[in-house]
DNA sequence: AAGATATAATTTATATGATAAATAAATGAC
DNA sequence: GTCATTTATTTATCATATAAATTATATCTT
């Protein structure tokens, strides 16, 4: 790709028949030679056109798929995948979670302190009707689900700062923001664990009040008050984070 | 994954069996079964331990290189992959380029203009002599590269910001910004294709001055100059590059 | 005994051919 | 024309064989 140094490609890939195959393939895809969509050769004329074994073709076939470069359908053949952040956005997640030794949470939050406020603040001034409505159905999804159901509580809380980083109307923020908000389901423990019912009655109606007044704010296409509002938000969500520390 | 809606898995992926294969040592090594650096069965053994053949086996083994999850060697076996932010961050960037209309690069520095700021003054927090010493390498190599030579400038300057978000001694923060500056090269023409000679060259002074002023508040530990200068210095690149539009 | 060299065994890479399963195209009945 | 059936196409899996790379073992030299 393009950030490694390239004096040393990596030994044994780079070289390998298949894998020439499959740079082949992806070069076409990135010239747009093919474009998305679009129904790439069968296996055997690439057989031809390569003069390979099949095997050969089909390992860069399922190294393609595998990066998400193409999507095969069994009966019907290979086609340029739809551009889809997806992949990009699962191969994050999937880093991030097997390179978590216990303290990711802690850069997490850090990382939303210093980002998310400027995202609401950007949201401020770009959301549209649609999103703010989008906006307001996730309040009322978090103001009806069942207190102390955390699956629930934190699926809609990382869905409302999904949907900020969308109303900021930059595909780059959203997309690089979105494996922040993928992670919390999985710290939600670490978080809530320890609390009592009473506790969770109390901190949920907190929640929906933060994210009241964040989305007010946004709504009011105030940038300054939506990002010292989220500010205080995600200081919450840290404060409560120190605390369930304390109580093991 | 985790985020998109399991309603409907793709259909004709999720039930083929070297798919199924695929995410069954997927799981073991999430599990950490199998830990970086350790060898996995041998294709012959993972036969015979699921009751299929070679060929299901290997076109596991082969999604799971591609993605970063094992590394196979010829004549040796597969190997569990050390933990790397490489494979994650190639895919973004292979997104990042594959959707770029055109219009990215607005996206790019407006993403710049929110983050870069904030960043800055982390690293000025938190920054090491050793992280010091490294960013004054790389000014020391910005002001001594060839004025013109836009390859050797702007993989400097690349690399500036890199540091700097290393600096702040957050990973999840230097991992998700890392897809920007690595995408800073694919615009250079974008921003400086039409400057005159003479010009070059001042900019270059202020690049270096710049640079200059970013630096020295990080090391004075001055969080707020250090994110007023960079949010001087990527307002200066958007003009630079608004200005490059007009004239063509 | 130690080290270098050659040989054998192991393991992945590729090729070939065959069959199963899913899809798409063609055909025929009405 | 529409629907159902058949046929053809295409990918998925299996089986077997050989090549290429690596590792382990044995052999030879000194």
């Amino acid at each position: 790709m393009s950030h490694q140094g390239d004096a040393f490609h990596k030994i044994g890939s780079e070289n390998l028949l298949s894998r020439r195959i499959e740079r082949s393939i992806e070069l076409s895809i990135k010239n747009k030679q093919y474009v998305a969509g679009q129904k790439l050769p069968t296996e055997g004329e690439f057989c031809k056109l390569f003069s390979v074994s099949r095997t050969a073709v089909r390992e860069a076939f399922r190294s393609l798929s595998a990066r998400g470069l193409v999507v095969i359908r069994q009966g019907s053949g290979a086609f340029v995948n739809e551009i889809s952040s997806d992949w990009a956005i699962d191969s994050i997640n999937l880093y991030l979670e097997l390179s978590d030794d216990g303290n990711m949470i802690f850069d997490i939050i850090r990382a939303r302190q210093l980002f998310e406020p400027e995202i609401a603040g950007q949201a401020a001034l770009h959301r549209t009707e649609a999103e703010l409505e989008e906006l307001e159905k996730n309040l009322s999804a978090l103001r009806h689900c069942t207190t102390g159901d955390l699956d629930a509580e934190t699926e809609i809380d990382s869905q409302f700062h999904i949907l900020i980083s969308r109303a900021s109307r930059n595909p780059v923020v959203s997309l690089l923001m979105r494996p922040i908000f993928d992670s919390m389901p999985r710290f939600k423990q670490a978080i809530f664990a320890k609390n009592q019912v009473g506790d969770m009655a109390a901190e949920k109606d907190r929640l929906v009040q933060f994210h009241q007044d964040i989305l007010d704010a946004i709504r009011k296409g105030d940038p300054g008050e939506a990002s010292y509002n989220m500010r205080a938000h995600i200081r919450r969500s840290e404060k409560n984070f120190l605390e369930s520390l304390k109580q093991r």
